[in-house]
DNA sequence: TGACTAATCGAGGCAGCCTCAGGTTAACTG
DNA sequence: CAGTTAACCTGAGGCTGCCTCGATTAGTCA
């Protein structure tokens, strides 16, 4: 199994009126992006939080930092989820676990998939060392898969991602349900499966 | 196959300038389209078009009417594709040739695929009608695709286009070429094909 | 307690959206 | 051709949201 360093973004602010703003505009942040999509207003944020527009500035200069740290959490949890599978089960069925928690995570709120995927190829965004952490989790996984001659064997980490992206895609902007999203994983693992021997 | 209505959304202004300004719009609309995305600046569109604001608004009260109009024409020639594959490929071949020009189309600019999965199933949304009509152009391909046995009798002309949206929308995001599109189509047909017999 | 400086505040400049009251002009009519 | 009319055009202005920065406040530490 690769490396997978655990990146360090921005430590949080020391003084303490400064770390419970923080924290409050987290907890602001991560609901209006659930209700309103990535470009919610950002002065709503700061209002929620009972912190003026500049606060909400010092403490994520961009929208990308705020989305970052709204999502850092989550991201860590399919790191970690990946490790876990990959010492539990067979590997196709790792693979395919993993892959429906990845989709249901980079639909979390309407715009994360497009700003993950945007940061998979992007050194420079906040949230690009999570994401190639994460690339090397699904790849690692992948890789098992194919060994295992359960994947086909001319799959690359990068097409894996793309489909995966467009079914959290799909789900983010159809608000597709449990049904239609494990319906969906299961065609583009039937896609991308080896077949066993027919009837 | 079944009726495609071809709808008539909006006549044209009448009068010479107003028919020159719309035009001219137009040009100027599917410009900033290409290059921004669906959200580039109306007054930059309504400037290059060298139109007040104004104006704009009086021939296209929504964006959403300004892009349907960018469009429609793309979209009509996608519906009369299908017809014309449908005559002189086999099922499935026809399916797979449409289905790469739908994702071609689709992704013409950032931001159409998300307008256009919004229409597709949104009545009272200026592209519904081209939506519709296309729906029925690509179910008539899957049902006859399904009808010769080369694609899996279960899947839903809903899954069907839910699988070209997050095509489209992958190509769109990552500027992806010729070669990795029709790769992801590749993979996307592997998963809803029917296997023919195995080694 | 006083000094230091992190942290906060919010007015203000800017961009883009959209409306509407008033001015203009193409097209038609006698 | 002049008169009429409705279609058309204009752009200032109100609004929302982004982002900055200088003035102010308040934790922290010696």
């Amino acid at each position: 199994m690769a490396e997978t360093p655990v990146p360090q973004i921005a430590q949080r602010p020391k003084r303490a009126d400064g770390r419970r703003n923080y924290d409050a505009l987290l907890v602001a942040a991560r609901t209006a992006f659930a209700e309103h999509g990535s470009d919610a207003s950002l002065e709503d944020i700061a209002h929620e939080a009972g912190v003026a527009i500049g606060t909400l500035y010092r403490h994520f200069p961009t929208r990308a930092t705020l989305v970052e740290a709204a999502t850092r959490d989550g991201l860590e949890v399919l790191v970690s989820h990946a490790r876990d599978v990959a010492d539990r089960l067979a590997p196709l069925t790792a693979l395919t676990d993993w892959m429906r928690h990845a989709v249901v995570h980079f639909s979390t709120f309407r715009g994360l998939v497009g700003i993950l995927a945007q940061s998979m190829y992007d050194e420079g965004t906040p949230s690009h060392a999570m994401c190639a952490a994460m690339h090397t989790s699904g790849a690692d996984l992948l890789r098992a898969a194919q060994r295992a001659g359960e994947v086909r064997a001319d799959l690359t980490a990068d097409e894996l991602f793309g489909l995966l992206s467009g079914a959290a895609w799909v789900r983010e902007t159809t608000r597709a349900g449990k049904d239609e999203t494990e319906r969906f994983i299961e065609l583009v693992i039937e896609g991308i499966a080896v077949r066993t021997a027919g009837p």
